[in-house]
DNA sequence: TATGAATGAGATTTCATTCAT
DNA sequence: GATGAATGAAATCTCATTCAT
């Protein structure tokens, strides 16, 4: 599956001139992540924020241009990461095996998100809240979805649909439900942090469950109604 | 509970002592709402809701304790009356008929749901703000839904089980999928105003199908796989 | 002559909305103008301008918009009269009878000008400050004069050639030499503020005869060289 | 005439034991003074300066003991050249011919600075900007003048009034007005880049007529009125 | 009841300067 | 000598709220 594990990771590669994250930013990240979670956004202080990394504010903005250039480092790579990190998951899981089902890709689908979703929950809150907030930072976080990754599902979902393993709905409708399904797992566990990891396993199965069935063109009709 | 009281509180002091909004709070609200959909809560300055709504910036403060004041003022009517109404239509469908199918009750939660949403596009674009901006706000939203709705909420999926119309999971997972379903779309509707209008018939025929589906059991297991 | 003696009087005109300027306004403009005068426009904080002016800080930005608004305010109505004012007198004096020679209008226009610097010397000392401050800020102040002001020069210096009273220079020639003697006077009056007041009357003497004598074409010059 | 040519000539005498100026302080000097002249002293800061001088900010205070150091290290030669170098041509132009006029001397003089403004534009547009900046540093510049050198210029004066070829008006006066005329030209000349450089030689004819008509006795006084 | 000027604490951001490498 | 990350004081500006009219 996906090689995502942390958004950690993905912190070299936005900063720092030689793809090296430096100690100093990585205290003011995970500060800064710790605080986002906690409250929102807008009510953490750059004066709180450094107190917590255990730096100065002005270092705050030796290393980022602004407030808004912390949030942007723990969201962008995060963001750009779910879809295509999913789409290729759909991607293999459907290559994987001659004799594929809808089942087999959902299942691999659901129980990759939902350890992403485990490994991640605090990104994925600050992200959420972000998302909702207004307007324009609602298109900057859609704004880092590649398009391309956005045709590839297109082509996949056709694939299924031709196979006779998906139904025959329009493309944005079978996402929305996908998305919604996994987005209600995702909203859960992110905000009620109480839920116990080890819930998880039960978990996959009924989603996969629920959206096969959901999903899978209904098999005889006739005797059913 | 406590929070309960605490948001009645607030709606009481922005009512008359008759229970009627007079005309300068109507203006007032209707401009809050307004600006709360369009930036997020924080961004929105009293002097811009004072503005746009033509009045004095102090007069927001007679009319209501605080700023904060006008935005509970603005969410707990809608969000004391979500789940009420779905359960209500809950039962009334399930009730209604002898041949109680799952087909017909969530036909009648999805129709209802989705027109409320068309109904409440600006006022729950702003509460989907606040649920996810802080977890205090969070908790508030989810204090106004009173623990007896959902009592009776268990209460209609035992019946449905009971007929074998409904999946046997808990019922927890069955509201997380129903309410996935359902949020699903109140944020695609939400926060994409463009979507004509008119397509919500051919919506409510989707989202039905997809949750029937998904929450039926299995039938003939055995011939399918 | 011109009817301008104290900046005071053009505040109104761009401030308040009904023309009058607010108390407070005054205040602050008052201790801005002394601060601005005393230190340059960058060295002084708006902390300490709402100190000087005996109000809080945040009762700048209720009444202007920036602390740039401020120095515009103080900047504006002055600047925009300099040249308008110049200009009209040097009409009137032309004008004023048949028998006019560059003597009178020079001598008219010089002691005008004394008085005017006489009246507007701290005023006078921000705008020369920021004139010189850098290119932006020159352009804006450049940017006041009226452009009909400068063919409106023109058209009384080609007045005064055709008498023969003015030498056949051209015109943005003669109009450099006379802002250099007049912005040498205003230069020495601001920034030395020693210099007694009542020396006026003999600079004005000198100037005018300096002016006369310089741009009156050469008569007899066979006789002299 | 004076010697001066540019003021590059003039870093050796303020840094370097040994009078040489170091390629990172040419460097640094050089990015300085184009920034300075673009914007303002205030608006400049190190970051900037060290940016485009193509070093470290820290190496800024290793070569220079302030921001402040910079600036001075621009004007102090320069400033310190000014006011002797009219002097010595002054004298050298009184003294170089029998038949001293004053049109001789004015001439040189004046063809002199012309050129001098010429070729030191940049450095000359700081130098105006911190002069009318604040008092201090007004002070500064003028404390760079040697008090000798005006008690020279007192000389000079005096012998050319002797010999009836100034008008007796005080010595301040007559320096001010020429003060004026050239620093008119110095303004229009800093300020105003797009002036063609080829444009000089007529501009030193006008200044020179219009300062030795202005500072000529007046001859034959009965006839003209 | 409505007004809107005044408040002042607090927010973000800038910047010259230091210092360990 | 050169570096550049770190500093923290100070700057400008915002904003919900109060209160005299």
């Amino acid at each position: 599956m996906s090689e995502i594990e942390t958004i950690q990771a993905y912190y070299a590669a936005s900063l720092g001139k030689d793809g090296q994250i430096t100690k100093t930013q990585r205290k003011i990240l995970s500060a800064a992540l710790a605080l986002f979670a906690e409250k929102s956004y807008e009510e953490v202080g750059t004066r709180e924020i450094a107190d917590r990394a255990g730096v100065a504010e002005g270092t705050l903005f030796h290393n980022f241009t602004n407030k808004n250039g912390i949030l942007k480092a723990i969201m962008q790579p995060i963001v750009q990461n779910i879809l295509p990190a999913m789409l290729n998951d759909l991607d293999e899981a459907v290559l994987a095996s001659k004799t594929q089902t809808l089942n087999a890709f959902v299942v691999a689908l659901v129980t990759d998100r939902v350890k992403f979703v485990a490994q991640n929950r605090a990104s994925l809150e600050v992200i959420l809240s972000q998302f909702f907030n207004n307007a324009a930072d609602r298109a900057a976080v859609l704004g880092m979805v590649s398009p391309s990754a956005l045709q590839q599902a297109e082509v996949v979902m056709d694939r299924l649909k031709a196979t006779g393993e998906l139904v025959d709905w329009p493309n944005t409708m079978i996402l929305q439900l996908l998305f919604s399904t996994l987005g209600g797992y995702l909203v859960k566990r992110v905000l009620y942090t109480e839920t116990a990891p080890t819930d998880d396993e039960t978990m996959i199965r009924y989603l996969s469950d629920f959206l096969v069935n959901g999903l899978s063109p209904r098999r005889m009709p006739l005797l059913l109604e």
